[in-house]
DNA sequence: GTCTATACAGAGATAGAC
DNA sequence: GTCTATCTCTGTATAGAC
């Protein structure tokens, strides 16, 4: 008799692995199911839609990297106050951004799941999107919040679309790094390890958000 | 009796359309010819199947969009060069990212085709991602020889890494500029003409590509 | 409760008649 | 250049076995 949890399990990990490759449009239900080793009715019982499943498997992963990110954020903010001092830039950036790709170190499915999530935001599926910007949706509004007490001379607006800018970048890099899918428009390979990229990517960050 | 061209090119409309809102997986063949009022047939007549039909859609203006961005970059590389001087990383970064956004004051679907460029690489699918990085190719191979002059002092990895920032940011902008359907995730609405959006995005860039 | 097999309606692309 | 016929594959629903 199999144990509940594992059919679930072996569905999640076939769509990670899939919608990560093929796109949730691209990928058919008989695809997950095929790869998992289950009956097609599956997912229609275990998670009662497509659309339902790639919520559960966002979720999975997503709602415990946003707690580590918004809790090292936190911390940031916190620790400036207690000095009275304002958040330094590169130590809310480093927090942000170095919890995702150090998913890289922990779990060997990290990439598919970093590209998934790289790529959330620009799906032409409304779906897609709109499960993602929920999910998010406190973390965004956390990042704002401390940015504007590191940078409390720059307007709202500009601020936001600076911010916005960084969240460009970062999917960017989320792919470059995740996929073995993007060698093609690479005339040399980058280093592409989390020391390696945040070296590069926080200097650049810090400088632009922090700009006249 | 119709024109040859009249009916190529209100699948082109229409496909252009449809693709910027639904995707490319997710806008049947059925939907282009139904809103182009033309027989269903007539795509594979005319351009051979639904992939060709992408690539003439990218190509329709992203080819004399591409050449209005390299001669600008090339004078701005050739001005440089007669005065003796290294050209200047904001200057190059207008020549490259102004004309994009300019198609909107010219025509009306501009916005349209901004989307479909902006979300292409980051297309899951293959077929879109490739169709893009073949026809952006030159540009990009330009984009890194000018920056190179512009900076000499740089590592070519990081200068490399620098501008796929830039890529990420211009594509995320682009969205956001070109479309609608991003409103949910703004909290109040960010001007999002050509002017304001330069004199942000610029000097952003600008520091933090030229960053020690 | 959990899983399987099968049915279904609809959308996919395309070949070939006209 | 147009249209229809066709055949495959999609997501979902359900009836029943264990």
């Amino acid at each position: 008799m199999k144990r509940e949890s594992d059919t679930k399990q072996k569905i999640l990990d076939a769509a990670q692995y899939l919608f990560a490759r093929e796109g949730f449009k691209g990928t058919s239900l008989r695809e997950i199911t095929g790869m998992a080793g289950v009956n097609i009715a599956a997912i229609n019982y275990h998670f009662g839609s497509k659309e339902a499943l790639l919520k559960a498997v966002l979720e999975r992963k997503l709602i415990p990297l946003n707690e580590i990110r918004m809790e090292r954020l936190r911390r940031v903010a916190d620790a400036a106050r207690k000095r009275g001092t304002a958040p330094m830039v590169k130590d809310l950036l480093l927090a942000f951004i170095e919890p995702t790709f150090q998913l890289k170190d922990k779990s060997p499915d990290a990439s598919d799941f970093i590209v998934l999530v790289g790529r959330a935001f620009y799906d032409s599926d409304n779906t897609v999107r709109r499960a993602f910007i929920e999910l998010v949706w406190p973390l965004y509004e956390l990042i704002v919040r401390v940015f504007r007490e590191a940078l409390p001379q720059i307007p709202k607006q500009v601020l936001i679309w600076r911010l916005h800018f960084l969240f460009g970048s970062l999917s960017h890099v989320m792919l470059l790094c995740g996929s073995t899918f993007y060698a093609e428009i690479r005339e040399f390979p980058l280093a592409t390890d989390t020391k390696s990229v945040m070296k590069i990517l926080i200097p650049f960050m810090t400088a632009g958000i922090e700009s006249k």
